[in-house]
DNA sequence: CAACTTGACAACTACTTGGTTGATAAGTAC
DNA sequence: GTACTTATCAACCAAGTAGTTGTCAAGTTG
């Protein structure tokens, strides 16, 4: 799986697209709570502390960009992680965190980390 | 690397704010023109065609991710990648994308994919 | 010293978007 | 049928930000 490069503008485009999508706080507690399963949009918003219409609006988000599925069940609408990547992708990040993290605690503490 | 389930708040706004910053066309550009080794901004902003305060601009925001190294040279501000993990998660994005875009055709050419 | 180059910062505009509110559609129970 | 539940859609507001313009600081050259 290689990049072209230089890249393609558009293939940049769609590249920030995903990024973005998985750059608000919310969706990534969205994702979080999926992680149990299947789960109701109504049971999320509970959950999370927020309203039915704002989970609902970022579902619809992670569904255009094919991070979740949704299935109706009878009344309620079931959405599930479509693409068990994403998490890796966090833990991606939190490697990259913690990297930077150290970096700038040995500023501190005078190099020792490194 | 196992990330706490369920996700602490912070967390997820550290992992949020992170993939915030690669959630922009211009910045994927730029870290991608930096694969080539340490570049300055003038430099940048000629082949990137933009101005020179827009790629300082949105490097300042790379470098306060720590994902981009700064360093004077001379009259010349050199930055160049310092996290190369960028590239994996890249790369893992765009993995991400062609599953998610073959999907999409398996609707259309009637379920030849999966 | 002055003239020039290079990059960073501040202010501003225009656009995007997260969250709320209100209304509508789909499904169930009676 | 009506009443109730659950989710989506549309309109709106407020906050954040990408890009531009203008200015300033640091460094080099003559």
């Amino acid at each position: 799986m290689a990049i072209p490069h230089p890249i393609p503008d558009p293939l940049a485009q769609m590249i920030a697209e995903r990024f973005k999508v998985l750059g608000e706080p919310m969706r990534i507690r969205i994702l979080d709570h999926l992680r149990d399963g299947p789960q109701a949009v109504g049971v999320l918003a509970d959950e999370l502390g927020t309203s039915q219409q704002n989970v609902s609006k970022h579902l619809g988000l992670l569904h255009g960009a094919g991070l979740v599925h949704r299935e109706r069940r009878g009344n309620a609408v079931l959405y599930e992680i479509a693409d068990q990547g994403v998490f890796d992708m966090c833990e991606h990040v939190c490697g990259g965190l913690q990297r930077h993290l150290a970096e700038l605690q040995s500023l501190v503490t005078g190099e020792v980390t490194r």
